[in-house]
DNA sequence: TAAGTGCGTCGTT
DNA sequence: AACGACGCACTTA
């Protein structure tokens, strides 16, 4: 699935840790939770900063900020998903059409991108999500309300979804 | 009710 | 051919 060229990897620094986004020349094609073997950012990386890039850097800070606190979307730049099979961005692309504080199950995502059958597919393709939080891909429930799976921590899941105001289900 | 099993299903490796 | 961030029917306790 070799992954889009990074052009450039920056910092955003929130509440809940160091966030790392990655970006090619097309756009924001990567984002990753704060991890414990904090990976030092090229200082070379910082220099020569395109103005385009800048600005999209400020862009994804303020909506990660905005989505950590559980609030409405902000302006996005473009997003890379080049890397992704035709099946994976037609997951990722349905998963940004679901509405802050709101859920779908992996089943409804199945039926919005026409695959009904698809939904442990659907679960794959949300597990292989570059851009976590700002795809929503923790907004995906199991059917019955369970909470489903996560590839980071699921204690992620479950803070995102409460701060957006959603019940959140034990399991 | 809750927890466990089996199987259909399908995209990915 | 094997493996899942699934879903459903069905069995146990």
């Amino acid at each position: 699935m070799n992954g889009p060229k990074i052009q450039f990897e920056l910092e955003i620094p929130t509440r809940d840790g160091v966030f790392c986004a990655r970006y090619s020349r097309k756009g924001l094609c990567g984002l990753s939770f704060p991890s414990r073997e904090a990976r030092l950012v090229d200082a070379r990386t910082r220099e020569d900063l395109p103005s385009e890039v800048k600005r999209w850097h400020g862009m994804v800070s303020a909506a990660l900020t905005r989505a950590l606190a559980g609030q409405p979307p902000a302006v996005l730049p473009p997003l890379d998903l080049a890397a992704g099979t035709a099946f994976q961005q037609l997951v990722w692309r349905a998963l940004q059409r679901i509405a802050c504080g709101g859920t779908w199950s992996y089943g409804q995502v199945a039926e919005s991108i026409g695959r009904p059958k698809a939904t442990r597919a659907v679960g794959g393709a949300c597990g292989a999500n570059p851009i976590p939080v700002l795809i929503p891909c923790h907004r995906v429930l199991a059917a019955g309300n369970r909470l489903g799976g996560f590839s980071a921590d699921m204690n992620w899941k479950r803070t995102l979804l409460c701060r957006e105001g959603v019940r959140v289900p034990e399991r």
